[in-house]
RNA sequence: GGGGACGUAGCCCAAUCGGCAGAGGCAGGGCGCUUAAAACGCCUCGAGUGAGGGUUCGAGUCCCUCCGUCCCCA
């Protein structure tokens, strides 16, 4: 008889075991091919709720069957220790955020090794460690160096409630602050950026070949935004048609961008942002008090206020009683200021063709500007605005042609012309990475009376954030007010100057971690080029979709960059390989997270049924790529997956004779029932196999399940010991990844040894084909027969078998079938 | 408003190339074990694939329309 299964005992024990022997510690001088397994390293926000749980069983899954199957497996851990949180925290009188932070650095390590996921601790990195802080700056610097960091002022998202900067990404659709839900305000500030856009085609053209979720790449390249259009340049001309000469004397002229210069006939008006350089040149004295009282209202507005439709456009915008050549025609339009139009976008200036743009309808509409139609709408359409395909009308020489067609010819002949040029345009912005916080990284610059903004040497890095600080209601980063910090000796002339208090975005210390893992030792720079040209890039990468834009497109952007400017081996630009993004966990219809306050914590889990149930629940409940609910049932449905391990520890720990009692339950005995669990065996190999392979997790553990139903049912049939015995062998093999503790203790047991040691099982292909299998026989693809057939039969003996089949004979009289569909051995289709 | 994904037993989910709708589990029912119950073991019930149309010898799978849920963009 087999005892009890003490699943806290042998955890504990094998968790003790993995960590002492270093099984999951590996070098680059490791014979066995290097193979990278990561998931997102998490922000600490205290114990591990369910879905770390799953995102670390995840990998752990795929950890445990690379290093079964041979490879030495990078699996490390680390924590984006930066960030707002732990800041509020000491606001609202917590502990400093470093005790805080790492108090919650503590709660998650123990939870995730509770879980049983291993990790090769020593390359634990934390984004708040000295270290990482000076690597952070030594890159901020080699940026600066290269022109892909640069400072300017720009209109920015200001959260009154955070009293920070947002990225545009943080501004919810109804542009309030993601955070605090405060409305956001756009404001002119001095800020860092670092130059993403000059990698934006090649971050957009090697989406193609990334093995990555489709829609993960549809949501990089929509976010990106290329579109290829025309500059045109317009001459500004008054109300008596003469040229209107600017302040240097020359004729004005205003740029406007287009994706759409095939419309060019039907440009009607010409639209200027509120911020546009030209508007006060454009504006008559007339229209002057109107334009200006639009533009001071348009500067107090949010990009998402402007760009909305919400508030008729009527209102929105003024005339400014100049007008611009349309060169297509040949005729004056008249010049509008608009709030609608941003001036950081393609040229802050738009050319307006009401019949194909909704927008411009709308505010032409208000204003009783002509609409001409330039492509000819499907018949029946009854909209305002078309902007789909079809035929070119009222435009002169694109007459007749296709949109595209047409816009290719009339950017040739705008370019003959001389009256514009090929143009592409971008959605992405740069990235402002300046956040008015205490709790980041300092960007390592001062600022001197003499010799301006200074990059702080090597030598003198890292600048360290002060501990000693006090920690305000007020919204000011508390650096602000540190004489220690704030202080600093300007390291040209060393004279005084002032220190930046700006501390990097979050999103900066993440786009580099699965570099500095390769070898978090590394001294003589961020990142060490041998060890990162042996693991990079990470072959799977696992995380949630809410990544999919911000984080995944930074760490592109980085590792492109940081080979360019010397800091990592410049022929990796593509850090994750292999994307996977899993499904979230809902509570009450809304993803479960700390901040909504909905979390189920594992701690009860991990005490009542252990932590291999628990990640057997989450691998076994459905697709990963999947949400999940966590309803009034999941607790029966881990209960099921903690039942199912106590058969199979059952089953593996007690003797294997036949249990003479027991029904036989219609298995064979004998030599025929040995085949048949051998070939069970073998099917369960090759389908858990290829399941982990696909990320089919739960039907790998279907698969499981379904062999240790064969193992139980073979016993009963008295089926022999030593090919039991086998099966068994097979099946604790199989489970080593989902259920690493009751595997390894089963298997020491039974063997003596490791079994995450052990080679993973491979199929024997002979025993993968039936010999028999059923055929159906339909009539009219119905199924009316099934007969038991050779695995090998032709299609001649098929057809003459599904004939001879009195059920057939029924529903087909004496008549021959007019067709005979034949695909042996599985189907016989006869269609009378 | 535009784009995309998904709807299969009471529930979670399988169905690899268009070929028997069911692999696995939960819940339910029965039997065994037990003084009894729990636990455990065995057996068992169960949908014609959201609705409608089309293509095909044959559709859960491909195409179209509609309904519902979710995601991205505006």
């Amino acid at each position: 008889m087999s005892d009890g299964y003490d699943f806290a005992e042998v955890e504990a024990r094998w968790q003790e075991r993995w960590a002492a022997w270093g099984t999951y510690e590996v070098d680059v001088d490791d014979p066995r091919p290097p193979y990278y397994v990561l998931c997102m390293y998490p922000y600490p926000s205290g114990p591990a709720h369910q879905g770390h749980v799953r995102n670390y069983t995840l990998g752990d899954v795929l950890v445990r069957f690379r290093t079964m199957q041979g490879h030495a497996v990078l699996s490390p851990f680390g924590f984006d220790s930066f960030g707002l949180p732990a800041e509020n925290a000491a606001i609202k009188g917590g502990a400093h955020p470093r005790e805080h932070t790492e108090a919650r650095i503590a709660e998650l390590k123990a939870s995730v090794r509770r879980l049983g996921a291993v990790y090769d601790w020593r390359r634990e990195v934390r984004s708040h460690d000295p270290e990482y802080i000076r690597w952070n700056q030594v890159i901020f610097t080699r940026m600066l160096d290269a022109g892909l960091a640069y400072r300017a002022e720009a209109p920015v998202n200001w959260c009154p409630g955070c009293r920070t900067v947002l990225a545009n990404e943080q501004v919810l659709s109804d542009g309030t602050c993601e955070r605090s839900g405060d409305t956001v305000e756009r404001r002119k500030l001095e800020q860092w950026f670092y130059r993403i856009t000059r990698y934006a085609d090649e971050l957009l053209d090697a989406l193609d070949d990334l093995d990555w979720p489709e829609r993960v790449k549809t949501m990089q390249r929509n976010w990106i935004g290329r579109s290829t259009g025309a500059r045109l340049s317009l001459d500004v001309v008054g109300s008596d048609g003469a040229p209107v000469l600017g302040a240097d004397g020359e004729p004005l002229r205003v740029e406007v961008y287009t994706t759409r210069p095939d419309t060019g006939f039907g440009m009607t008006y010409v639209v200027l942002a509120p911020e546009h350089p030209l508007v006060p040149e454009c504006t008559t004295p007339e229209h002057a008090r109107e334009v200006s009282e639009l533009a001071s209202r348009a500067a107090l507005e949010s990009e998402v206020e402007r760009l909305s439709t919400e508030v008729p456009l009527d209102r929105r915008g003024a005339a400014t009683g100049t007008w611009c050549v349309n060169p297509f025609t040949g005729r004056p339009v008249p010049i509008y200021v608009a709030d609608y139009v941003l001036a950081d976008y393609g040229t802050g200036a738009i050319m307006a063709v009401p019949a194909e743009d909704a927008r411009d309808f709308e505010f032409a509409q208000a204003h009783g500007l002509p609409v001409v139609r330039t492509t000819e709408p499907p018949d029946g359409f009854a909209g305002g605005a078309y902007s789909g395909d079809g035929a070119k009308v009222n435009s002169g020489f694109l007459d007749g042609l296709d949109v595209h067609a047409a816009k290719e010819r009339a950017i040739g002949w705008l370019e003959e012309t001389g009256h514009g040029e090929r143009s592409v345009q971008y959605r992405l912005r740069d990235w402002l990475i300046s956040r008015q916080r205490y709790w980041g990284c300092p960007i390592p610059v001062v600022y001197c009376p003499d010799d301006g903004v200074v990059p702080v040497p090597d030598d003198e890095l890292p600048v360290l954030l002060p501990d000693d600080v006090e920690f305000l209601p007020t919204g000011e980063s508390p650096l602000r007010s540190h004489a220690g910090f704030l202080h600093a000796t300007c390291p040209r002339c060393g004279g005084p100057a002032t220190r930046e208090t700006d501390t990097m975005d979050t999103f900066v210390d993440s786009s580099w971690y699965f570099l500095r893992f390769c070898d978090p030792w590394e001294d003589e720079g961020p990142v060490d080029t041998a060890a990162a040209r042996h693991f990079m890039p990470v072959d799977k990468y696992i995380g949630g979709i809410t990544h999919a834009i911000l984080h995944l497109l930074y760490a592109r952007f980085f590792t492109r960059a940081l080979g360019d400017v010397g800091l990592a081996p410049p022929e990796i630009r593509e850090p994750f390989s292999q994307l996977f993004t899993q499904g979230m966990i809902r509570l009450g219809g809304r993803a479960m997270s700390k901040s909504r306050g909905n979390v189920v914590s594992p701690t009860e889990y991990f005490a009542s049924v252990g932590a291999d149930a628990l990640r057997l629940y989450h691998l076994f409940v459905g697709p990963p790529e999947d949400d999940i609910d966590w309803t009034d049932q999941t607790g029966e449905i881990i209960d099921g997956c903690s039942r199912y391990l106590r058969r199979v520890w059952s089953l593996a720990t007690s003797p294997e004779v036949a249990d003479e009692d027991a029904a036989p339950g219609g298995v064979p005995s004998g030599e025929a029932g040995e085949l048949s669990l051998r070939r069970a065996t073998h099917q369960a190999v090759a389908r858990v196999t290829s399941g982990i392979e696909r990320y089919s997790f739960n039907t790998a553990v279907a698969d499981c399940m379904k062999l240790t139903n064969a193992i139980a049912a073979s016993r009963r049939a008295g089926v022999s010991p030593t090919v039991l015995d086998e099966a068994v062998d097979v099946l604790v093999r199989l489970l080593a990844p989902f259920a690493p503790h009751l595997a390894a203790e089963a298997w020491e047991r039974r063997h003596g040894g490791h079994v995450h040691d052990e080679p993973w099982p491979v199929a024997d292909e002979s025993f993968l084909a039936e010999e028999r299998v059923t055929m159906v026989v339909q009539v009219d693809g119905k199924v009316r027969d099934r007969v038991e057939v050779d695995a090998g039969i032709d299609e001649r003996e098929a057809t003459a078998l599904a004939l001879a089949s009195a059920r057939v004979r029924e529903h087909l009289g004496d008549a021959a079938p007019s067709r005979v569909v034949a695909r042996p051995p599985r189907l016989v289709n006869l269609v009378r």
